[in-house]
Parts: structure tokens; sequence; C-alpha cells
DNA sequence: TATTGTTATACTCTATAACTATA
DNA sequence: TATAGTTATAGAGTATAACAATA
């Protein structure tokens, strides 16, 4: 096992710990309790990626079918997706934003990450950039 | 709102979504379902920081002292930790590692982290850099 | 009275397995 | 048969509130 094997190893034990304790930190400082980080995930998802079906959703959150049909009845009763049939395969569902969805997501983006975002503040401009940096990397690993 | 205030606000949103994606992933690549990524988390506090209470280790991980409670009882239970009296103050206890904890951690180091290590191991080393900084920044930001 | 830890209870998020409808 | 989605069920992880023991 050479150096570079080590240095991974390591890395990913300090990674793992260190992503696990944020993440629980951020889904700890929701202040609007009404949307969930994980509905507020698919609306992201949906905004930035257009309409699209439940089974492409899960595959974007890289989750499991059932577990979006979830997050997409709770969001359809909260009046923020319409689940439309598909034009030509009737079996398919399309989501898709509601207005309300959109000026909430519009309105509500810097209160929703406040707390993320000034930390973030505090930081140096350099540690931003490796954040920054990182989120893309942190992508590119959940998304392969 | 300045430049600065901008790129905060979207590095906090996009940060937020790579974090959560990455570590839902990262949950759902563990092998040997016997113990939880949040048991190992708490094994490698131990491991690290040496016995502790109940309360501290809550602190460590961020979580409440009662999540805590059904993690240490969890461990007890599997034979990984112990539960002793404080010395001097009866309404603590003492959570310390056993052998067995000890021996499985270091055995199964590599194992355990294989999925991420390897995909660590197919970026740059660049990219790795990236990661290492950003995970001491995130344990900076996990804490304060 | 204040602190430490636990118990009781409930909610969120996710999974797998089984089912329905359509292709 | 195969695919898309849903329903049923279960389990992990976490929280708040209430309680017991000790300082």
């Amino acid at each position: 096992m050479g150096r570079t094997t080590l240095d991974t190893a390591a890395l990913a034990h300090e990674l793992r710990l260190a992503v696990m304790r944020f993440s629980r930190r951020l889904r700890n400082q929701r202040v609007d309790t009404s949307v969930t980080l994980t509905h507020l995930a698919a609306l992201s998802t949906l905004k930035q990626h257009g309409p699209m079906s439940p089974g492409e959703l899960a595959g974007h959150e890289r989750v499991q079918p059932p577990s979006m049909t979830r997050v997409v009845v709770a969001l359809e009763t909260a009046g923020l997706v319409t689940r439309t049939p598909h034009p030509t395969d009737g079996r398919q569902v399309v989501i898709e934003l509601t207005p309300a969805a959109e000026e909430m997501l519009t309105a509500e983006a810097q209160a929703r990450e406040a707390w993320l975002a000034g930390r973030l503040h505090e930081l140096t401009v350099e540690e931003r950039a490796v954040l920054r940096e990182a989120a893309e990397i942190m992508g590119k690993l959940a998304g392969g």
C-alpha cells in the first residue's frame, strides 16, 4: 500500500466524519419548519432542471422512487408542485413547480440559508474558494 | 448587497445541496450493516478523544443527549463500549471503548471506507487536496 | 436549585417488498 | 414481460418534554 493509498484512506475517514456532522448541523438549522431541507432540495432540482417525472427526480436526488413519492405527495399537498399526466406515456406523471413554489424559492432564498451564509461570511475568501471547489467535487462523487 | 454577499449566498445554496446528496450517498454505502455510520462516528470520536461522558460525546457529535443515550445503549449492547460510574461525580458515567471496538476500528478501517476511498482514488491529487482542506473547514463550521 | 442522564413519545427520512396500471 | 408509480411496512436517526438521581 503506497503513500497515496494511505492518504486516501485517511481523507475518506476525515471527510466522512466532517460531512456527517456538517449535514446534521445543516438539517437542524432549518428555521421555516413548514418546508424541510429534503423538500427544498427537490424543489431546487425542479427549479434547476425543469419539470420531470418522479423517477427522474428520485434519480437526481439519489433516493429510491418510493421515497420521492412521499416527498412529492407532501409538496403537492402544500401546493408547491403539480402532478399532471405525461402527454404520451400513460404510466408517467410530470412534476412541475407551481408559481407559489417559484415565488417561495426566490423570496426566501437568502433567509433560508441565513445560518450557513452567515458562517460562510466569517471565512476567508480562500476558504470559501475551497468550499466552492469542494461542493463541485462532492457533487461529482455523489452523482457518479 | 455587495458581490461577496451574493457569492456567499450562492455558495451556501450549492454547498447545502452537495453536502446533503453526498451524506445520503455515504449513509447508503455502508457494507457492514451491523454497525451504522452514526455508531461509527461515535466510536471514532471516542478513539480520537478518549473516554468521556455521554453529554460530552453528544456535544462532540452535535446531537442532543437523548439521541446519544440511544447510540450508547446500542453500542453497549453490541459490546463496543462500557459504561462505568464517574469516580467523583455520581451523576455522570464514563463511556469507554472496549478492546473489541479498538480491534474493529483498526481492522475494518479500510474496508469500511472502501467505497469513498475508491472514489477518492479516482480524483486528481489537487482535488483530494481541496477535499482535505474542505473537511477541515466543514468541521470548523459544524463545530462552532 | 442546577446538572446529568434516562425514559417516553413522536416525527422525518429512507429503504425493501408487493401491488396497480400502462407499454 | 417490462416499466413507472404507488402503497404498505419497517427501521434508523433525531428531537422535545418529562422524570430520576446527584451535586
